[in-house]
DNA sequence: ATGACTCCCAGTGGGAGA
């Protein structure tokens, strides 16, 4: 089984990159940030024909957020429940036993501003339903557009943003405090190369200088986590014409049911 | 260098993103 997010930065525009990108990466599941639409316009006609069921919730001009998948999908959640957020950024479903829930985390602009504090707030909230929600899905995969790289190695220049947004103590201490739930960084259970980024400013060629940061995040439960084979981020979507600013990453889970049971009977 | 790019809604500019 395999999952992905991808932060599009506006689903109208990247439409066909996500359809070349599931045809070339047929994975299981797929959830989207920043679609950028209300919801009388998503565009789920032409993801049901590429064959994807898919769930959106939505809003106009920002946010938004999306789960397709291939097999069915059953407890759906819209927004947190307990949290009267007028922006779109969370949904979530279970397939095949296994919970997944899409996050676009506030950006938070600058730390001090009221978008900061809202962004802490929000975190916070989700911390408190997550904390609920696994209780009853202990089978849970966390992934979206955090919007915070966790550590200095997550920053292509460390010291110039030490106390910037997506870089400061208070966002690093509350990402921690979701890995503190039982939830592993599953990128960081591989080795993996240096300088790895998940996102790249559109300005100052930052793409060609590798110049970004890993702000996109998948984590998983202490139950899955022994099911977990590989986590890495697809680069290539940044080399289209008229990219997103992120890249996608992907999780591979190992198919607990393909392996051989001691009760099952054999031949 | 309060920049740079891209998207959106707007309406020939400005907010937001990260």
């Amino acid at each position: 089984m395999q999952l992905a997010t991808w932060n599009v930065n506006s689903l109208a525009v990247r439409l066909p990159q996500v359809l070349d990108w599931l045809a070339a990466n047929p994975v299981d599941v797929l959830v989207l940030q920043e679609t950028k639409l209300s919801d009388d316009k998503f565009p789920h006609a032409e993801i049901e024909a590429a064959g994807y069921g898919v769930q959106w919730h939505g809003q106009k001009t920002y946010n938004g957020v999306a789960l397709l998948s291939r097999n069915a999908v059953t407890a759906v959640n819209k927004g947190m429940a307990g949290l009267d957020d007028a922006q779109a950024r969370v949904i979530a479903g279970t397939f095949a036993g296994v919970r997944v829930i899409g996050a676009y985390v506030p950006n938070g602009q600058a730390p001090g501003s009221d978008k900061f504090a809202y962004k802490m707030a929000w975190l916070d909230a989700l911390r408190a339903w997550l904390a609920k929600d696994l209780a009853e899905h202990p089978r849970l995969v966390l992934m979206g557009d955090f919007n915070i790289a966790p550590e200095d190695r997550d920053v292509y220049d460390p010291e110039l943003l030490r106390g910037q947004i997506l870089c400061t103590d208070d966002e690093r201490a509350h990402f921690r405090a979701l890995t503190q739930l039982g939830l592993a960084d599953a990128f960081r259970l591989f080795e993996q190369p240096p300088k790895s980024w998940s996102w790249w400013d559109y300005r100052n060629l930052a793409f060609r200088r590798n110049q970004g940061l890993r702000i996109d995040h998948i984590l998983v439960s202490e139950a899955l986590r022994p099911c977990v084979t590989a986590c890495a981020i697809d680069k290539l979507p940044r080399k289209n014409e008229r990219p997103s600013d992120h890249a996608p990453v992907i999780v591979t889970l190992r198919d607990e049911s393909a392996q051989p049971q001691a009760s099952s009977p054999s031949s």
